[in-house]
DNA sequence: GATGAATGAGCGTTCATTCAT
DNA sequence: AATGAATGAACGCTCATTCAT
């Protein structure tokens, strides 16, 4: 029995199991695992979710409310529309390497998979690309007229930012590959896609 | 026990071991199911497989197999570069979209928790990204003299590509997405990058 | 958090358990449904209970009070004999029918296996026996003579009428069996065994 | 591990169980007992079983073919017809008092609470039925021509039996009774009622 | 080359019960 | 009188792995 401060048994679970989980990966995390981690009983644990799949979800939640503060903080700074996008970028990757835990359960865990996905998890992931689509708006004016089209650029500059975040997680990167430029070159790429609101046309048919 | 025309017992259990994983999901990728879809017992893939591991690990090497075979493959295209490039990135998607049992075990198993996880399975996939490079290096003439340049350039579009099909296959897109804009887009984003071959720089700082 | 009456907790928990008794089986009877059922904490039924056992003795001793008033009331009406012992087998069906959950907890729990329990309820079950008993011997003056006798007739009357409702609720009966006669001609023959008073010598011997 | 002499790990498990289930109840009955009480680990079980419902089928299998081999035997000694009966009579209440283990799962689990409780073993219960419903009829020729009326007498026979191993089984007879007698006159008024083959209108109406 | 038999460790979950407040 | 927090033991079951044959 350690002291949990003043957190409660509940903070505590969802302490240890982020650090399991980014420790020894979803598949090792087990109820078990956990209570020894924390220092208290099984059953105790079931005190305070109903079962495995409740913890998890609480953690994916948790995720997602982080990056909703990251997001809403980023788009709030009083700077110019471009300026608050790299920002985002660059608060999201950090966000991601720094928390490998949350990353893994918010992105890397399959939802199909995962019995009785809450869908209000699902709506706060879409309330985070409302704003990331709104900051788009107002970097590329073009895209004012379109939200499908600013919708979809917002999702193309998550996907540049997952991907590095994912990339770099797995440890798939080549030895090689200076790290820091990496991360650079993949902020800069995903301001300018926005930036240039090009249109959707491919350019290499005109170009080459 | 059906007759497995002459690929003996060692490609049947790959081949069943695929089909399961697509099916079921890796979490429920047992020895047990495995023999059973295969038809024989359980000892016997252990005559072919040290353990459950070393199974795991030659599909994971298939699946970069395969991926070697599309760089290649679209690398030697009789088209332009950024002909070639598109031709890369839409084929890689497409594989990703269509194999995400590959794809499960090849990204979202963290093979540094993974036991004895071979050095060979990187050099795999550094290979993949080292003919992805010298495409890069054709399609923008000034990244040619730089390789550590033109290597950070690559990352950055297996980031997209990543980024795009992790995305898609985790059901993690806004519902109001239009799928195929988005996989177009994000191409169309990633030839780009290439194609104009900003400066490490931030835009940003200058243009607003 | 319901009204509860006057009857308190003691007397909630009862008509609690019953309920669950016959909806769910003795099986799924848990100390924690019981008091999500009731609404009050697990704790405060051990107020009342010293443990589980004993709550399920309080029921099997209102299971036996039930029997006994059924035969003290049958025994009491102003008809003939044998009409009261028609009436005594026909509620003890009915009753039986219509309260599984006493008659699961009553008879198809084994005792002996049951720790603790306490031997007024085995006291209780044998004044029932003692007014069958009794009433036997108002039908069959020539079993007056012999207490022990007329306790083996009602024994046996005990055992149609047991057997009958035993074998109804374990849903053992062949569906073929017209349920209403079945019952009819058990209430009959434990009425004619009574009745003719035959000797303990088996007819068998005599007749064929 | 001891020696099974050579009956394999199947019959073993199958007889410890049927033990422990005579000793401490079907609630008490669980895989790691089981295990203890054989000798083996409790995975080894399932290679025999599949789950503890099969094991428990398997159990209440065994006790109604037991059953129906003494119908069978019964039914085809050379003696008169209410002979055999009474013989039949007499056999089942030996083999319910002397396997108490079988006859606990054949009648006392609830069949509705077990899920998946196959029909075949019904059907193996109404086969034996059906061979004392033809013995009904040897015995009571007015019964031929009515299938329907010499099956509910078959059953009211075997409601008296039931009755009477039960009650006796589990413990709730009063001190004082004598057993055999009980049994007995129990057996004498199962044979009376088929030997004089009284009409379904209650005696009583007429007699008194 | 192939297998059947066996196992120990571990899983998520439920339970009756205790005890300080 | 009442409870919330906690627990240890047990449950049915699945798993990767071993090994004699």
């Amino acid at each position: 029995m350690q002291p949990w401060t003043d957190t409660g048994l509940r903070a505590a679970t969802l302490d240890a199991s982020r650090t399991l989980l980014v420790r020894d990966g979803y598949k090792q995390l087990s109820m078990r695992k956990i209570a020894a981690a924390v220092g208290c009983s099984v059953s105790s644990i079931y005190l305070y979710f109903a079962n495995k799949d409740q913890l998890v979800h609480a953690l994916i939640d948790e995720g997602f409310q982080r990056w909703y503060e990251i997001v809403v903080e980023a788009a709030s700074v009083p700077e110019p529309p471009l300026r608050r996008l790299e920002l985002h970028c660059r608060r999201y990757i950090d966000f991601g390497l720094e928390h490998p835990e949350y990353y893994e359960i918010m992105y890397m865990l399959n939802p199909p998979r995962m019995a009785r996905f809450p869908k209000e998890l699902f709506r706060r992931a879409a309330r985070s690309m409302d704003i990331l689509t709104q900051l788009v708006q107002e970097c590329a004016p073009e895209l004012r007229e379109s939200d499908a089209e600013a919708r979809v650029r917002a999702h193309v500059v998550w996907a540049i930012l997952h991907g590095v975040v994912s990339t770099i997680l797995a440890a798939r990167l080549d030895i090689r590959l200076d790290r820091d430029a990496y991360i650079e070159t993949s902020i800069q790429s995903a301001v300018d896609m926005i930036r240039q609101g090009r249109p959707v046309a491919l350019a290499v048919a005109e170009g080459q």
